[in-house]
DNA sequence: GTCTATAAACAGATAGAC
DNA sequence: GTCTATCTGTTTATAGAC
């Protein structure tokens, strides 16, 4: 078992896809590690050789996971600069740039699920990394950017918790998807559906932003 | 096997009440059937003898919960003759309701975790059931307020999907509330934080309810 | 209806050949 | 590093006593 914080390759990084792939359909405890080897095409033994085992693979995933999105995920350099309508359209582009992320990006999309599917069954420690190196991050600049528009404080209770029902209206459009298809009586997540998505979000954020701080 | 349309009673009913729990905490996949005899306080024989098999045992909590739910999420009587006040106060009283259902309520906790596991594990057999019992009749139900209170129509695109989009961040302060936790800085969710949590959901209903129906 | 004992399949981990 | 074969424990399901 190697160093958990280096890119893998070859066979390694085979397993981790496969898993990460496994995991986010399946679960973990619905996983077998014979399914993961086949999936890598490689055998069982592997396993244990590079990650010390399934629980060990799954911290590999979660490791790759919280190196590889940040870098995907690039709100803006320097936000100090910005004027509000600036800050507003940066806001926009960040919803815009997530919904489409969440719900069409093919490659990003075992990488959503696995997420999505940690957040609900993953152990304490899971969580932990999850929200130090990717939700806190994004979150605290979101904060930045929706203060900047509304010129409220960046870390009051009211701008945390309003860029939290931002953020969860589009994560909930991916995990209630199911849901929402059937009741639009969508077959596909196509183009329209997805503008149809973008724009109800962005309009609800118009809506909060163009409150006023008192209220 | 019993019918699986009616409610259980004794052992049939231990059964389902654990393995709601259960499952809901651990996922399906990850809970033996020998937890939820001992959780039962039965043995596993009987998990064969009443639902077939551990799969029964799932329709049967499906079931259960598909005929449980409705009754304690009634909206309102009747719809038809409310003023769009009227309206709009039936809604922030439903999301009221939901917010501290989904939060607070102890009681309410194994069946929100069991539907909520269910929405992203489920097979489609199982979130057909969900969707045909439980969501689309309160869905349509919401528009309808919704409708009322906008002026629009009750079944447009655009009243569908902002009615999601609110039911959205009250689900999501649910599922993500591991992080908005963190976040906050909330070691518990006392009333301070269910009150936090409502006012931001009913600022936001209520800047997305005022918005023209032309916008 | 309830329960014990057990069958048959499967899991994750590992020893050891190459 | 890779792989097969196997060990050990656990799983669901079931047979059969009561």
């Amino acid at each position: 078992m190697t160093d958990v914080s280096e890119p893998r390759t070859g066979t390694a990084q085979a397993l981790i896809a496969a898993a990460l792939r496994l995991f986010g359909e399946k679960g973990f405890a619905a996983t077998s590690t014979r399914e993961i080897a086949a999936a890598a095409d490689t055998n069982i033994a592997s396993i244990a050789y590079y990650f010390g085992g399934k629980e060990g693979l799954l911290e590999a995933c979660l490791a790759d996971v919280a190196r590889q999105l940040p870098a995907a995920a690039v709100v803006a350099s320097d936000h100090s600069r910005l004027s509000p309508g600036e800050a507003q359209s940066a806001l926009e582009t960040v919803v815009r740039t997530l919904i489409s992320f969440f719900l069409t990006t093919r490659e990003a999309q075992d990488v959503v699920r696995f997420i999505l599917r940690q957040l609900i069954e993953a152990s304490d420690t899971a969580i932990d990394t999850l929200y130090e190196k990717l939700f806190e991050p994004k979150h605290r600049e979101l904060c930045q950017l929706w203060a900047i528009a509304t010129g409220q404080d960046p870390e009051s209770e009211q701008t945390r918790l309003a860029v939290f029902s931002t953020i969860g209206q589009i994560i909930y459009f991916r995990i209630g998807l199911p849901m929402v298809t059937r009741r639009m009586a969508w077959d596909t997540i196509d183009r329209n559906a997805v503008e149809a998505i973008t724009a109800t979000v962005i309009a609800n954020l118009r809506a909060a932003t163009n409150r006023k701080p008192s209220e």
